[in-house]
DNA sequence: TGCGATTTGTCCGTATGTATT
DNA sequence: TAATACATACGGACAAATCGC
């Protein structure tokens, strides 16, 4: 199953180009690949058997977005993670999250709720399997309602171009923890108050909701990686 | 190395597809190209005096940055323009300039207050030359101020993403009124509300200051192109 | 320090797929 | 329908820079 599908928009891969970075990224943002770790070329093109020039154009994508880091000549690594980098991907989603509340605050008809119920639903019932792919995927569903919602496309991108590393994060933090059930009474709360009547409330939480899981994913990131 | 260093005085361009990106991003911001303006590989690489494969590579970067859109084996242009864009560009400027100036304010050291100085004088010098590019430029410059003393990189980095477009738009301002010393007592006040010790006021005139070049623009938008 | 091996960066020729006329 | 133009993709080759011994 495609772990990127539900999270990035449905652009259908037409080119070959597209479909090389759907795989790259999927495989790092599964695990495959640590953080850091050195991708060449020639080793990539051999195993996703493709020429280079397709290749190279998707790495410069992704170099683009923030998954990969390149120094010409030297080569290409999976970004490299680093406390401060998490303190700062955390803070800037709490910042856009809380932009698209309130844009999206009256705009929140009784289908979108239950979009947003539907998501919850699919991220509860995948915590239990174990399948940390799918349950990040979920997660960022989950999350995501609140963007589509807000109407506001370029707010939307810029939210897309954070999730692959949200992802990496999660990746390390179930690495270090199996599971991450543990946030499910702030999911729970998360998602009563996004369907209540109290916006500044619905802020507020999504600043602690933000800070709980910067600290559990700082406390891994301080054991395992 | 210092990041904000990189962006002011970028680095020798090593490689030729970083050449050729910076090259046909300064044609499409300084307004040889029109929004909406076909580009073909061909063309483009007899013109730079280059091949196709860098060229794509560089191209690519461009459409991941919004500057162009890629419609798979139709082409590519330069990002069309339209009001929605224009109204969620500024609308989500104003949400991450209020979040460097909330980031930025405690950093204010005497030195980092005269660099801001520094920089509205080369803005209000460059206003009366007529030289649109270099205004633009400088204009750029006055704003990255707070997103670089805010010593968070990745906000630096989604504020990058969008000078691009800012500059497109300005472009289309430049074109339809010559100039825009009209904003220049805005500019001033934002200036010393900058080195004042309101932050809250500081912030209400950002989303001031925004709304004012958003009119602005919109007007030129729907005189002209 | 130098030298060879490896990797990235670049170029070219050609073939194929797609859209447009 | 055919023809043309263009985007896309491939493979081979060489140059440039880096790395390891």
């Amino acid at each position: 199953m495609d772990v990127a599908e539900n999270i990035l928009k449905p652009v259908e891969d037409r080119t070959l180009r597209a479909q090389i970075t759907r795989q790259i990224l999927d495989m790092v943002t599964s695990g495959n690949y640590f953080p850091g770790e050195k991708l060449t070329e020639n080793a990539l093109a051999e195993q996703l058997q493709v020429s280079r020039a397709p290749l190279r154009e998707a790495l410069r994508e992704l170099v683009d977005r923030g998954v990969l880091v390149s120094q010409p000549y030297k080569g290409l690594r999976v970004r490299p993670v680093s406390g401060t980098d998490l303190k700062e991907l955390y803070s800037l989603r709490t910042e856009l999250e809380q932009f698209a509340f309130r844009l999206a605050w009256n705009k929140r008809s009784e289908d979108a709720v239950a979009d947003l119920e539907s998501r919850y639903d699919r991220l509860i019932a995948a915590q239990p399997t174990g399948d940390q792919a799918r349950t990040i995927s979920k997660e960022l569903s989950f999350h995501s309602w609140v963007y589509e919602l807000s109407g506001h496309s370029l707010l939307l991108s810029h939210w897309h171009r954070l999730t692959p590393l949200v992802q990496i994060y999660m990746v390390l933090h179930f690495r270090a923890h199996g599971s991450h059930g543990q946030f499910r009474h702030m999911t729970t709360e998360y998602l009563q108050l996004a369907k209540g009547e109290d916006l500044d409330l619905m802020l507020s939480h999504i600043a602690e909701h933000m800070q709980q899981g910067l600290l559990a994913v700082l406390k891994s990131l301080d054991r395992g990686d």
